[in-house]
Formats: C-alpha cells, sequence, structure tokens
DNA sequence: AGATTCTTTTTGACTCCTCAAAATACCCGG
DNA sequence: CCGGGTATTTTGAGGAGTCAAAAAGAATCT
C-alpha cells in the first residue's frame, strides 16, 4: 500500500502536469510539496524504481499507468471529502482544502462510495474541480478565464482553479462562486485588471492574475 | 502537535488503564499496539520526556493530565467517527472500528464539532461505549456482564466491551446490540456456558467469556 | 536458597522521509 | 566557444518508529 508520502508525489504530479506540460519539473513538484529538490529527485526515484512513475533524469517526471490510477483515486477522494464538508457539514468553502489534504489518505474504498451516493453522485467539487469517477475518467474541459474571455456577454463561472484560503475568502465574499453568473465589463492590460459585474454583487476588479484562475462559460440563454 | 503513533500509544494506555489497573505495562501495550515490548519501553521512555506519562520503569505507566487530554480527545473523535459512519453512511457495525482508528488522527477539531452536532452530540457510540465530551469528561459507569448478573430477570444491553470484527457480527446476527431486551434464562458454570433468551431471535447460548463482554442493566419497567 | 521462567530494558540495525550543502549538468547571452 | 546562472543530482546526516536478539530484573516453584 502505498504511503501517504506517496500519494502526495503522485497526486501532485497529476495536477501538474493537468495544467501544463506532460512532463513535470523537479523544482515545481518541490514547491507544491513543500521540500527542498533533493528531495523530491530521491523520491521520484525511489517511486520510478516502484514503477509508478517515469522518471527521465535532468527533464522531469511523467505518472505511468500504475501511478496515474493511485493519483486518480486519491484526487477522487480529496474532492469527494471537500463536497462532503461543504455540502453536508456545512463548512466554510475556504476552510475544507487543508481537511481533505489528511482525509484523502485514510478514507476507505467503502466509505468513499458510501459519501458518493450520500452526496449524490456529484461530478465536481465544490470549487467546480471535477471529480475522478470510480473508474478512474477525469472529465478535463478547457474552459475561458476571466483573463481571456470575450467581454460583454453573460457567463457563468464553472470553477476557481486555486485552494489559498485567502483568495477563496474573498471570493465568496464578492460572490464568485461556480455558478454565479457575470459578465466583464472592462479589461485594462496596461493596468493588468479587469472589471466585472456580478448580479450578487455588483462591480468587483480583479488582477489579471486572479481572474485567469476562475474559469467561465458563456451563460446558456435560459 | 501529537504524531498518530503517540496518540496511539496515549489512547491504548488510557484503554487498558479503564478496564484494570491504574498502572499499564509494557507486555499489554505491546499486544494492544501490535509491537514488540522492547519498541513500548523506547516510546514510552520518550512520552515520558514529553510529559505525557509517568514511566516507572519495571512497573508501568500511566498517563498524566496532558497525557490524559490528549488520549481523551483521540478516544472522543475514534467513537464519534464511528457514530457517524454506523448512523449515517448506514456502515456495517462490525466495521467501523478499523475506519475509525485511521480517521481518529485527522479530524480537526471542528470538522469533530460539525458531526457532533450532526448526530445530535450523542453520548455513546454504537457499541454503547460512552464519548468523551469536549470538556475531556468521560462518563464510565460500572455495569453487570452478563456473565455476573442475576438471571430470570429482564435486562436491556447497554454495551458491548469487544471490537473484534468477528464478534460484533455474530453478535449483530443474534439481535445482541447495546439497546436489545433479553434475560439469562440459564448459567452453568461447569460448562463455562450462559444461556440467553432474547426478545427478538430467541435462546443462545454463549461462553462465559463472551457473555463477560456484554454490559447489561436492569430493564426499567416501562 | 537455587534454578527456571517471564517481563522489561538495552543495543544495534533498518526503513522512510527529510534537509543542507556540495557537485554536476544544462541553457543562454555575448 | 566560454562564462554565468539556474535546475538537478549527489552526498552525508538526522529524526521517528520499528525489530531482533541479548542482557538484566523479578517472580515463582520446588
Amino acid at each position: 500500500m502505498a504511503t501517504s508520502t506517496v500519494e502526495n508525489y503522485l497526486k501532485h504530479v497529476l495536477l501538474l502536469s493537468e495544467s501544463g506540460e506532460t512532463l513535470v519539473s523537479m523544482g515545481a513538484l518541490a514547491l507544491a510539496l513543500d521540500v527542498v529538490p533533493g528531495t523530491v529527485t530521491t523520491m521520484v526515484k525511489a517511486l520510478a524504481d516502484e514503477g509508478l512513475v517515469e522518471h527521465q533524469p535532468r527533464h522531469g517526471v511523467r505518472l505511468t499507468p500504475d501511478g496515474r490510477r493511485v493519483a486518480l483515486s486519491v484526487l477522487r477522494k480529496h474532492r469527494l471529502v471537500e463536497t462532503f464538508l461543504v455540502n453536508v457539514l456545512k463548512m466554510d468553502w475556504s476552510k475544507v482544502h487543508e481537511e481533505a489534504e489528511q482525509l484523502e489518505h485514510v478514507i476507505s474504498d467503502e466509505v468513499l462510495d458510501r459519501l458518493d451516493a450520500l452526496l449524490g453522485h456529484p461530478d465536481t467539487d465544490p470549487h467546480g474541480d471535477p471529480i475522478p469517477t470510480r473508474q478512474g475518467k477525469l472529465k478535463s474541459q478547457v474552459y475561458a478565464t476571466l483573463a481571456t474571455c470575450v467581454a460583454e456577454r453573460p457567463l457563468r463561472i464553472v470553477r476557481i482553479l486555486e485552494q489559498s484560503e485567502d483568495f477563496l475568502r474573498y471570493a465568496e465574499q464578492n460572490g464568485l462562486l461556480p455558478g454565479a453568473a457575470l459578465q466583464v465589463t472592462d479589461r485594462n492590460l496596461m493596468a493588468g485588471l479587469v472589471t466585472l459585474k456580478t448580479d450578487a454583487a455588483g462591480s468587483i476588479a480583479l488582477s489579471l492574475a486572479a481572474a485567469g484562475r476562475i474559469l467561465v462559460e458563456a451563460s446558456k440563454a435560459s
């Protein structure tokens, strides 16, 4: 059985390869896991020996099918637990990430299945992140961000690519939750600023960086 | 913060001192924790250095107030989690112990409080074991067992002192759950046998050892 | 008391994961 | 092609927790 540490390494390799290159660098991994790069090199070699990752020395690392299976299972646990904490225990949106980070390593498959059923088999978590299926399918659709979408059109938030507590608390306070309706009223590349108008909270300004973490789609004519 | 290992040591010292002497032996602890005695000696000395236990070399170990506080908190988590797994997720009575064994070390106080509220602040878990309060009070009432109680009187099961999956499954199949009404119809010390009559499942024979693990009280005239 | 047995403690070693710091390889501008 | 700068790898060490096996203390049984 994989240790928590191993599960974390694999999970972060998956996460980092989702949002970017197929080959994940040691440095990126070290940053994500909050360890020094040397530690990552050592661990990655061990994971490669166990057949969980493929290591191309000096270039990066990639999940093997086995490793991907484990990573997806951990991710499924993480996201279902987050959903449970928010939907059932009514916990604060911004605080559940840390909790899930621990719980994901100790939830059994049996408990997971029952949690899944209790929640009605959701396919995204409270942040809009897709929940891998039991079979290990991960729907990863490509969306526009508030930094790149067309302006002056009705939009709906589908996902927030950010787990920092501060960011999420701020987002919540301004009604920037998955499902929220809004539109981009102005985008100033020079100032690095995006201005929005939400149905709930009126006009808000956001940095381009922050706007880039919020995924949207065109609002369906309802 | 105490590691899972430390929490487990403290929890088992508490459990073993509840049901017996105030001083817990290294051997008993080794058995409970499934490690060799030498390991226990080493760990216990470390715990003593941290002020969590009081170690009387060659005689045994006892919790300090600090250690007891930690142990009670772990026990509270364990029993609330078990209650959640059975009452909310409808898991099998006999299987929740293992799960809770893991979860007890990663549940935050915040989650615990919400779980407690969701469950309606129960004061015993599904096995009838008392749940320590948030303030660290543990109600430990003394009950008769099926091996020692008076015969031919209406009784009610209040607690099962056993967490082995097999025993619990057997108990469940014969309706021997906390709350169940029954009476002892015969007790044969020579044969080491106790015969019961339950309201639900009729007549059952039990070894004295098994009977001694089932706590009962006189049924209130209702 | 003397010998045997049981429990506890000590010792040395091992696994897993980590860091600090030195060594190495790679990339990029001139 | 050479010199920096950056990323990666190596090396040596340490903490936490464990085991196997030997040593030491207690207890028990003639």
